[in-house]
DNA sequence: ACCTGAACACCGTTCAAGT
DNA sequence: ACCTGAACACCGTTCAAGT
């Protein structure tokens, strides 16, 4: 939750560092786009929420201010950030049938947004907002329309979206919780033996088989997430059916 | 996003107003449960995000530190919060079929975290660490196991808990950007005549029929968690048939 | 044991000049 | 048009005393 400090020489809490100014060095004026790459390298690096105006500042070698007067405040920094995010998801083509077209574009979204923590959340937040994602509303709410879902068309793309997009983002902040899932396990682990609780006890023996370092977690999250993608289709399919049945 | 300026009357920026202080005034010393019990209230007016510490302290007519003395940084009142929450979501009982007792406990759940803007997203983030859980999920695992899941138990239970409180969340977090409804609805309308995107269109279309109005959309966003719910155990049901066939 | 102040090291944003 | 500083109004947390 709380952004880990970062490098920079930021000791005089206002200014950037002790660097040159850009005016001194006679450096060539800041464009937007060069603000949004550089934050979009600090929220690779310690994602959105771990990187402040005033330390994108210094990594550009300009005054906070500068970035207000040509992007505007924090959120349309981020909003930058997720649109660049955003464009590297690749669209599958509208002809893809629906199963497949989903399976495919969450599959490849979910580690282009894990590798920038919090944009998954923006993400769900802001909605269409993002308008680098019209590409992929508009392919996969063509496949749906194609397969029959009419007007639940719009509410399955956004469910299954949905679904897939906050995963990525409890993936996201759970990692800045690393002591949350220790404590998670040993707490179900006390209920092991526990016949008052077989519920609880059960969950303890099904986690409790599970392998603790750090990539077989990855793994299990992929799966968890790969199998709730695959679930949530499977539910859409029942909607599906039912739709056709009515007809 | 941004926390909504609360009517106390911190203008010292330190200390508890301009009332008394506990000690002159001989107030009895605090309990930590008075503490968790005014940060629920706040949370409930302004939602876990919408207070501060120091707005805290206030209105318990008492320094910041005192909250840090009793019960903790800012994570534990939080995570005190939370608990308190989670006690008030009724618990089916455990011998109810598992579509009925999930369809239940989610839907009790929903109204009550809407009550507290932010604590759903908390639960997402810190799982089960959330003891006032416990009873939840040793009644739904049992649940779950006496329907015949098996080892996959622990991860139904997970996928279903998860789509519903992160459904709540991304409706607790899109209420602090109001304008970003009408912005995705204008966004999507410029694309109702676009025979070049034709998913967009029918997008717009489909969004385009829905009232605006504060209690219908209220309505829309209950149906499309209801529905999302429902979708999910559908496809909970295609993988338990599966588990079954395979005997 | 519990509370009081003040201080510390930060935030994002704004203001008024500068070049 | 763009950048520079400083200032403003906040944060959460810590420190050193007080009662």
């Amino acid at each position: 939750m709380r952004p880990e400090p970062l490098g920079y020489d930021s000791a005089m809490g206002t200014g950037p560092a002790r660097q040159p100014s850009r005016q001194a060095s006679r450096l060539p004026p800041i464009t937007p786009a060069q603000i949004i790459d550089r934050a979009v390298e600090l929220t690779r690096d310690h994602g959105v929420d771990g990187w402040t105006i005033r330390q994108l500042a210094a990594a550009l070698q300009a005054w906070p201010r500068v970035i207000g007067y040509h992007v505007g405040d924090r959120d349309a920094v981020v909003h930058g950030v997720v649109e660049h995010v955003v464009a590297q998801i690749p669209v599958p083509s509208a002809d893809t049938p629906w199963p497949e077209w989903f399976r495919r574009i969450l599959h490849d979204a979910r580690p282009i947004l894990r590798r920038h923590r919090g944009t998954a959340r923006q993400i769900v937040v802001l909605g269409p907002v993002v308008t680098s994602f019209a590409p992929a509303l508009d392919a996969g709410i063509g496949s749906l329309l194609r397969a029959g879902f009419g007007d639940h068309a719009l509410d399955i793309y956004r469910y299954l979206a949905n679904i897939a997009f906050m995963l990525v983002a409890a993936e996201d902040e759970r990692d800045d919780f690393p002591h949350a899932r220790a404590t998670n396990n040993q707490f179900l682990a006390s209920y092991r033996d526990d016949d008052a609780h077989p519920g609880l006890a059960a969950a303890a023996r099904i986690a409790g088989e599970r392998p603790l370092n750090r990539e077989s977690i990855e793994r299990q999250e992929r799966d968890f997430f790969d199998q709730s993608i695959e679930r949530s289709i499977a539910g859409a399919e029942v909607l599906l059916r039912e739709i056709l049945d009515r007809r």
